[in-house]
DNA sequence: CTAGAATCTGACGCTGACGTCAGAGGTAAG
DNA sequence: CTTACCTCTGACGTCAGCGTCAGATTCTAG
C-alpha cells in the first residue's frame, strides 16, 4: 500500500508518516519511481508507534524499544532498557494519580453544599 | 525572599519562574529597585505548579485551574474544567496503564527462562 | 497519450517550556 | 565607596512532532 492508504487507514498524517521514516521508527520499501510501499503489518506498527507516542514516550525511546516489543530481542540492554522505561512510566502514572486526587479533593469540595467556599477540615454540624 | 534563593529553594531554575511569572502563574511583589520579592507561600506554590507540569499539563491549563484548587473558586465554569481536567487525566493514564501492561508482557516474555526468543504463545513441555 | 491525483524532496513555520547570552542596574559586605 | 554578586529586561536559541507550501515527478484512469 501507498502513503496515503495508511494514512487513511491509521488515521497518522502523511507528513507524520514520513517523520517516522526520518526517525527510522517505520522503514518501507520503495517502488520504481521512489514511493513509499507498506506492506500490511505497517498498520500494526503504526498504531504502536501512536500507542506509545499517546503515552508520553519520545521517538528515541520508540526507537529503543521497538525491537524489543516486536522482534522480540532479548539482550541485557534490551532488559534493562525495558525495565527503565516501565519505572519510568510507572512513576508518571503515580504523578497523574497524585493529580487526579488533589482534584478530585477539589471537586467533591466544589460539590459539597455546606455553603459557599468551604475548606477541607470545616465540619459541618 | 529575592528569586535565586526561592530557585535554590524549589529546585526550579530562575528562568523557569520568571516563565511562570509571564504566565500570571505566580505574580510577586517588586522592592525599590524593581527586584522580585516572594513571600514563603510561593515556595508551595511553585511545588504545586511543578506538580502539574509534570503531570502534562500546560501552563493555560494551570493557569485556569490554580484558582480553584487554593482559592477554593466555585463556579459552573469552574467545576466543568475541573471535571474535564480529571476526565483527560484518567485518560492519560488509561493510555500509560495500557503501555505498561504491554512492556511487562514483553519484560515477562523476555525472563522467561525458555530458551531463545521465545513468543507468547509458545508453550514449554 | 494525457489529464488529474498522489507522491516525492527539501525547507521553513509553529508551539511550549524553558536555556542562554548581553548589557545595564540593584544590593549587601567591608 | 567599592567590589562582587544578584537581578533586571529583552531577545534569540532549542527540541519534538509534526503542518504547510513549492516545484518536480510518478501513478492511474480513460
Amino acid at each position: 500500500m501507498r502513503i496515503g492508504e495508511l494514512a487513511t487507514s491509521t488515521g497518522v498524517s502523511v507528513r507524520a508518516l514520513r517523520y517516522y521514516e526520518e526517525q527510522s521508527l517505520l522503514i518501507p520499501e520503495r517502488s520504481g519511481g521512489g514511493q513509499r510501499q507498506y506492506g500490511d503489518k505497517a498498520v500494526d506498527r503504526v498504531q504502536l508507534i501512536q500507542t506509545l507516542y499517546a503515552a508520553g514516550l519520545s521517538s528515541r525511546t520508540i526507537l529503543d524499544l521497538l525491537p524489543c516489543v516486536d522482534a522480540q530481542v532479548n539482550t541485557p540492554q534490551s532488559r534493562a532498557l525495558l525495565n527503565a522505561e516501565r519505572d519510568r512510566i510507572t512513576h508518571q502514572i503515580d504523578q497523574l494519580v497524585q493529580v487526579r486526587d488533589r482534584l478530585d479533593a477539589v471537586i467533591s469540595a466544589s460539590e459539597d453544599p455546606a455553603g459557599g467556599c468551604g475548606y477541607a477540615d470545616e465540619i459541618p454540624r
